[in-house]
DNA sequence: ATTATGTTTCGTATTTTTGCGAAATAAGAA
DNA sequence: TTCTTATTTCGCAAAAATACGAAACATAAT
């Protein structure tokens, strides 16, 4: 997009929103939001899809910066990334809460 | 997704956020969060994209119950779905503010 | 050196999304 | 009735997302 209207802020919130924009991304970013880390075999067990497809959403949220990953041999140990986070955040609460619906509202 | 881990929450979440995923959709949902209602037309000339184009994207929207079009001939009104923003508001504030980051680190 | 383990990458197929221009639509104005 | 206006729908093409199984990978254990 290359626009004067369209900011970086929009194009940023649109990126971690997509990453979020699938049941089983959602499900992986709530599930880390109760507990700090995870593995991809134990998300595996939980969820009815191939191996190879839950790695690749992983990969999806590690692209948009959501989730980082360190090596644990032979596993791999997944955790939020704290300052994107901060950001989708930030990001996230300012559309949210800046509309005051009590004065938004179309007749 | 039929598993008993992923749940309606979940896929009403991924919905919301995959309407969100896209800079144009992202900055119509910012601008009607500033102002109260907006035309298509009035977008079409902001944005540097066909007119059908942006159709489709309102058309996107809507469906995901975000917004929501009052017929005002020849224009159409469109502002947000209150009812439903108050949902996504709900469920992107649970997601986003339940993660404490201060106890979620991993080393 | 071989095997076992947890995960990813590759190759491929299917579906969905994004985008455009042309045509259709619906109602008000002339 | 015909024209104008704002917007959508249609038909299509190109690109991206989703999904799977098979193969590859990297290291630790045997």
């Amino acid at each position: 997009m290359n626009t004067k209207f369209i900011t970086n802020d929009h194009e940023q919130l649109a990126r971690f929103a997509k990453a979020l924009g699938h049941p089983v991304r959602a499900y992986i970013m709530e599930l880390l939001s109760t507990q700090t880390c995870c593995f991809s075999g134990d998300l595996a067990e939980d969820l009815p899809i191939a191996r190879s497809t839950l790695s690749q959403h992983l990969k999806e949220l590690k692209a948009a910066g959501l989730i980082q990953g360190t090596i644990e041999y032979p596993k791999i140990r997944y955790c939020i990334n704290r300052e994107n986070w901060e950001r989708a955040k930030t990001l996230f609460g300012h559309l949210l809460q800046s509309i005051d619906l009590t004065n938004n509202q179309c007749k």
